[in-house]
Order: structure tokens, then sequence, then C-alpha cells
DNA sequence: TACCATAAAGGACATTTGTCCTCCCAAAAA
DNA sequence: TTTTTGGGAGGACAAATGTCCTTTATGGTA
């Protein structure tokens, strides 16, 4: 459920040690901060270079659906590049993050010139892409309780980390249904 | 609900008009017929010519969960690219469908020679994301009856086209419910 | 013709999930 | 100290959805 990109990661770094890249920017973001705001206009791309983040949007009827969770290597605002560039989610610091910033012009450029650079980003984009893809069948196909187990097993640590409301929005769920659910599993 | 891909079909129209590019072949499907198989090797991209097939993924319950519709100038078999080359899903023609297809070689080739081919398909990717981020948040904060209400305001023809089964496993719901909610809402 | 799939439709009931409201507790603020 | 705030928990009821089963119609086929 927390999605990382150790390749796209490492070679960030590399551009950024070799001191060739200087279009990445750092910067320094605390519990609860938010990055990029939903209907904002994004400028940038963003790579996680340390921390943990949300990603969710609010949905017309008020609730936020998270649709991921952003470790080391993520990288987020290529949605914004190409079409419109309004965000159409918010990013918000979990614990203290920090993350590399490029422009849109630089980002574009160094797609075209850097042909490593620019098959990392494809093998990110289709990552996220089967991410996607298998989570929504998943999410509409079973049972809460099998979400859960299925969360469990892929982040033991879950609920020391994440708030029980962020994993009902991350599931799609009340917060009354996951405390019913875990409740029951607990009693067998 | 159907996806198509204009400019992607455009270019590739012409790729393969021009003569310049004979590393695209053509094949051709009949309803019901299936040009993927979920868990089969995949070698080849491909490129909807005409017609419109199923992208859908069996899940471990036994339902079937439908990804998206594709139409004209839309891709598949992207995702199996890069990582394993095992389907994860099973693409399934509706009417008379004719596709473009190219050897995945040709294909990584074709991507690192031709930067406007290679700017298109970063486009188609970053599309179906957008895509599927708004379509899985939708699905997951409203009812069904307003589900069908957006779809049919996108795809009014869509009761004549697509079977209610196809449409019910497109919600993620049963079609025992589609029945109900489109029987509740013809009431009033 | 008779038979057999397949799509569509819906009744009856069980289960799941949401809504609304209340309570508890601990940490921070007044 | 008292008050406020936010996370956590759960009772009671309503609404939404799934499960199971039956019926009807239709097109293909033995």
């Amino acid at each position: 459920m927390i999605r990382t990109n150790k390749e796209l990661f490492s070679y960030i770094t590399h551009l950024v040690r070799s001191g060739a890249e200087h279009k990445f920017t750092e910067h320094h973001f605390t519990p609860s901060q938010k990055i990029l705001v939903e209907g904002k206009k994004v400028f940038s791309v963003y790579i996680m270079k340390s921390g943990m983040v949300k990603c969710f949007l609010t949905t017309d009827t008020g609730s936020n659906f998270i649709q991921e969770f952003f470790g080391e290597g993520e990288l987020f605002g290529e949605i914004e590049l190409m079409d419109d560039c309004y965000s159409y989610c918010t990013i918000e610091a979990i614990d203290d993050v920090v993350v590399y910033k490029i422009q849109k012009g630089d980002f574009l450029q160094l797609l075209d010139e850097d042909k490593k650079f620019n098959r990392l980003f494809i093998e990110a984009l289709i990552s996220k892409l089967k991410y996607k893809a298998t989570r929504h069948s998943y999410n509409q196909s079973h049972t809460i309780e099998d979400k859960l187990t299925r969360l469990k097993m892929k982040f033991p640590a879950l609920e020391q980390v994440i708030s029980k409301q962020d994993i009902a929005d991350y599931l799609g769920i009340t917060l009354r249904a996951l405390n019913r659910t875990i409740r029951s599993m607990s009693e067998n």
C-alpha cells in the first residue's frame, strides 16, 4: 500500500549528486502540511526523497478517497504534466517529508534528452497503472475483512502508522465499518 | 467509459500508411473472440484500429471486473511490456475488431527512436492513470444510481451496445442490483 | 419440432454497510 | 484546574446490496 520506486530514486539521487543536474531542488514538509492542493495549479513534478505522504481526493459527497501512500522514490504531479495543470488530488505529508522538485519545462527536457530517465519514467507510470488496476478490482470484489487482512499482510505496522480514518478512506469505507470489522475479526 | 485515443490513432495510421513503418501488422477478430488471455504470455503491444473490446479480469471470487472498454486508438499490452510478460487481464472483442500489432522489441525501439511516438505513448499512459484514479474514487463514494446516471450521460447508447452483465461487471455490482436500480429509476 | 443455451427481469430473504448519536480518553490549550 | 479537541470505539436503526431461485423470451442447433 505504500508505493516506492527504488530505481527512480537511485537514478535521481545519482543525477543530483553528480552535480550535472541542478534542476532538482529539495523541499521539506512537516506532518499534515499540504504539498499539492486539489484544484490548484501545478508547475512542477515531485519525487519523494524521504518520509511518507498520502495522495487523496475529496469527492463531491464530502468524503476523502485515498489513492495511494507514497514513500521513497515515488513521483507525483506527473498527471498534471501533460494536459491542464490543475492538480486533481491533494498530497499531504504524514510524517517529516523531503521531496525533490523539478519544473515542468526542465522535466520535459530531461525526458527528451536522457533515455534512461525516459525509460524509468515510463516504467513508473506503468507500475502505477498496474497497481491501480488490481487495486480497484480487488476492492470491488472482496469484503472489508478480506481487504483488511490483505492490507495487514502487506503492511503489518499499518495501525501504528496510519490513522483509522485514513485506513477507512483508503479502503473506501466508513470508519464505523472499519471498526466493526476489526472487532469481529478479533472475536474469532 | 469507452476509451479512445485519437492522437495516437492518427499517428499510427500515419506511420502505417507512410510505409516507412512495416512493424505493424493488422489482425481481425469477431465478437466474443479473445485477443489476450489472463495469465498467458504477451509478446506484443496492440492498438485498436476499429471496433470495441472489453478489458476485464477474473477475480479469485469468480466474478469479472471490467477495467475499461477500448475503442479507436486505445492501446493495450503495454503493462506487460516492462516487467513480466504474462497478461494481467483478458481482452475480448465485443463487435468486429481490427487491431494493429507490434512486437515488443520493435515497440521499444520505436519508443527510443521516435520522439513524437514516445511523447504520445507517455500521454496515453497518463490519460489512463487519470481515468483510473477518478473512476475508482467515484465508484467507491457514490450509489449505484449515481453511477448509472453518470454512465448514461457519457454514453447514452449504453444498454443497446453492452450487455447488462457487462455493465454490472463494469460498475462492480451484481446484475440483480443493476436491474433493481434501473427499475427504481424508471418509476420516478 | 424439440431441446438447449443465454440474456433479461424480478420476488424473497439475509447480510453488509452507512448514518446518527453517544461515550471515553488523553493531550493540548485556556 | 477546567475546557477543548481529536482519535478511538460502539449501539441502534435504516438503507443498500448480495444470494438464491424462478420465470420468460429468443436464437441457435440437434
